[in-house]
DNA sequence: GGTCAATATTGATTTAGATCAAATAAGATT
DNA sequence: AATCTTATTTGATCTAAATCAATATTGACC
């Protein structure tokens, strides 16, 4: 789950996003490139975290959106009565922070599973370059509604999955988020624990390590400790509830 | 949940974002006046549904989003396994279609629970004129950001918290959700079957149905049918794991 | 008003996954 | 390297809610 860093050398030329090799896949997407340069103007390049680190807390104020760059992050919250748990995981190339957009407060708190690098984007100024750049606003809605589409199937998943599906499903996000970013989709080294994994899949942490124990003596993983291998695309994707195309 | 619609001679004024009951809790919300005409312009405010209609279809083309009038509605969507069911109500002033914005295809189909009325606004006139009106594209940022602040919360609903407190939450939520558009807290005339809020909470039917009667024994509730009527807000408040401030 | 279909309630039984309880294994710290 | 802590696996037992099964109620339609 570690995106390799730049070494010492490189690290003498300042990341932007023109040159930062996750461009593709996160907010300068839709960007020609004279609109990049202006984006580039309002992040905040230089945000790095060490496993642990809190991003921001539970009921913060709300002023930035952040991109993670490299390394990953989870979102939790506390309830009032003590319940709700591990609600997310962030991995490079994704957006934290729209859990603040309508409040002006964060509902979940972020925290870096690991040595982790994120931009800041200041939401108010993201706002203001929306209005000049119609495809960056067109961009920015498309975001916000790819994570409701996301939480609207993982409504479905947690009401009526199993524990089995729920976990093969997942492996299978993960598989192609990682995809999407250059990082294999059949290795996965997981940055969080099984009790991260259960609370986030409506599980405990006993039954999550199980279902790997299952879905290892089928041969459709190989499992060693945070080393996810997927052997078996297939059934898992039929476990998973996904079309096979 | 049926909000009264205007008799036969009132009809003959036409209903624009301007004079509608509702424009305070709806897109306008946030507009002055001159900028609620420029939203009137792009608004169809003439679409009328009986139970049973669907609004749009699971995979339809997303072309709008829509503002409910009067009346309410469900989503709901099969998934590829044939899991998958309820995962939406919505009531007048709410607006739906966000799960629509990033695919350009809508994964839930959304069906009417009573005779109701909708305002369709079509999204990429939706997307030009909140380049104009700087307030517009806010309260859009504000509204997606609003569901997807929801939809953490009910993650953590559907993965931490019991039937009782998924149904008394369900309630709670209604209720304040009646208030807003100024229906009774108090008494909620439900729209929806049990079956609908056991999907929803991911619950069997018969476990909902059980809930509403112990939430009944214990007093907090009075039922009859579908009309539900709140007795006792601070119990079901905590029960729900809302602060009671 | 009577029939039928859809919806809701209630009871009996089963079960998936939680909880309780050790035993390992991996990392961190000295 | 040795110790301590945290994470993981695995087993035994328990339980909340699902499922199965009737019955009762409501509403729709002729």
């Amino acid at each position: 789950m570690v995106v390799a860093m730049p070494n010492v050398n490189q690290r003498r030329t300042v990341i932007t996003c023109t040159n930062c090799r996750l461009n593709r896949y996160c907010l300068p997407a839709a960007l020609n490139k004279s609109n990049i340069k202006q984006l580039e103007a309002i992040v905040e390049h230089n945000c790095s975290y060490e496993k642990g680190d809190h991003l921001y807390r539970q009921k913060a104020n709300f002023k930035s959106v952040y991109a993670v760059r490299s390394g990953s992050f989870k979102s939790y919250a506390f309830r009032y009565n003590g319940k709700g748990r591990v609600n997310g995981f962030f991995l490079p190339g994704e957006i934290i922070g729209m859990d603040g957009i309508s409040n002006r407060s964060h509902i979940n708190a972020v925290q870096a599973l690991e040595h982790a690098f994120v931009c800041e984007i200041p939401f108010s100024k993201l706002e203001s370059l929306s209005l000049q750049i119609p495809d960056l606003q067109h961009h920015f809605f498309a975001l916000m509604g790819k994570e409701i589409t996301n939480d609207k199937e993982f409504h479905d998943l947690l009401s009526s999955y199993t524990a089995e599906e729920r976990v093969a499903h997942f492996l299978i996000n993960l598989s192609s988020r990682c995809e999407r970013v250059s990082l294999s989709p059949f290795r996965l080294l997981l940055p969080m624990t099984r009790s991260d994994i259960g609370e986030y899949l409506g599980l405990s942490l006993e039954t999550a390590s199980r279902i790997f124990g299952t879905l290892h003596r089928k041969g459709l993983i190989a499992v060693n400790n945070r080393e996810i291998e997927l052997l078996q695309m297939e059934p898992l994707l039929k476990i998973a509830g996904c079309a096979t195309q």
